[in-house]
DNA sequence: CAGTATCCTCGAGGATACTG
DNA sequence: CAGTATCCTCGAGGATACTG
């Protein structure tokens, strides 16, 4: 609280986000996250005991409010931390332009990739019933994920979840991530024979429509535009 | 660097601006303080070694360069730097709508104040030759600070410069305070009797002229509206 | 003026095990 | 499932003294 001791609005502001986290867990929230796992599972590498804490903070300063949702517990952002918003875009949007390249190993996560893209699931777009998708990287820190969408409900697994795989995604895991942040088209990356897909080709043809764009897609592709130009 | 560890815009750009003391450093290069020392005194609270150490790596991160100005050393935003200005504001103006309060008892310091408000000076409404308006707080953190204005340059002191003294500013430290961020108005200040003017009356008339608004004012006004309709 | 080198402290936060 | 309690480590950063 006393840190900066300056009677600025930058620094009262300073003093909210500008601690280790805090925007991630913001930004957990203003893509769909609610609950104390969901939000762990899209901050892998925050200990439990850090997220708790600063979760506890930002409830203080009146950012995000805690309200048991029946037996759950569900954190939301008030009308302050939604006011915070195109703060937190525009932070990432610096970045896009300034400060966000292609994945670098210690980046890599297909878990975190699949369980990010749970939440953009086109679900008007998918057969109807279940669908299980199994995500297998190859290359630096090789791994699996499953994404299984059932009617309007989807998540992603690091355990197989055991249902029939209707739909393999293989592919070298930068190639992955360049795919899901928007950084590369899906078409590149399956022309350049970094990505391919196994199954029905029902199923294949239909799948680059199943999820919506990543948010910074469009900032992303304004600013590779303006890359070309220069 | 690798602290997020996500392939992530936000996580990028918080890993370039969520560091303690950052966004404070380049509020000092946005409001025009360029020199070690000047950035310093913008901040008095961070260490020495430590502000070396936060320009450092801004340098690094392409947010500021560093030149040599002749004799001395100069720190400028760099083009990632200037557009991260809006960034800047925005997180200033968040604050003044949800986290900017009355100054409490820690926050007064009127030598900072001084200090800040001699890159706001009006030098066309200034007398022509040297003024020098000396600042009595009193109250909670009592102090006083001088301004020296001559001609187009203008330097606020912590310690009697030793020049004559044309007008005398005195008040109590929280009303200065309230004033020099643009949370009070002046006649407002001055008609409750918290702050009060002593020097020949050309001078006392001239004053409220003298200082640029702070750059939060604008929105410190719209705010304490909307405020005031609900 | 504009820093840097060195030493030392303390508190943020990780690991682990636990709970309603 | 959603955390909390406890213990411990290590590194950020303060204090001090120094330099071209």
């Amino acid at each position: 609280m006393a840190t900066y001791a300056e009677y600025c609005p930058i620094a009262a502001g300073a003093e909210c986000l500008a601690d280790r986290w805090t925007l991630l867990i913001l930004r957990e929230m203003m893509v769909g996250a609610h609950r104390f796992n969901d939000i762990h599972r899209g901050i892998p590498r925050i200990s439990r005991t850090l997220l708790s804490q600063r979760l506890r903070t930002l409830v203080n300063r009146g950012i995000v409010e805690r309200a048991s949702m029946g037996a759950h517990q569900e954190y939301h952002l008030t009308a302050a931390g939604r006011d915070l918003e195109d703060v937190i875009w525009g932070v990432g949007n610096w970045a896009v332009r300034w400060a966000f390249f292609d994945p670098e190993e210690h980046e890599l996560d297909i878990v975190w990739v699949v369980w990010q893209l749970h939440r953009r699931v086109n679900f008007d777009q998918m057969p109807a019933g279940r669908t299980t998708v199994e995500f297998r990287a190859t290359g630096a820190r090789p791994g699996r994920a499953w994404l299984v969408s059932d009617r309007n409900a989807a998540t992603g697994c690091e355990m197989d979840p055991g249902y029939e795989v209707d739909l393999v995604v293989c592919g070298d895991n930068h190639a992955l991530h360049r795919w899901y942040s928007g950084v590369s088209p899906w078409r590149r990356e399956v022309s350049d024979n970094q990505i391919s897909l196994q199954g029905p080709s029902r199923l294949v043809r239909a799948f680059p429509t199943w999820f919506a764009p990543n948010p910074f897609a469009g900032e992303i592709t304004r600013h590779q535009a303006a890359q070309r130009r220069a």
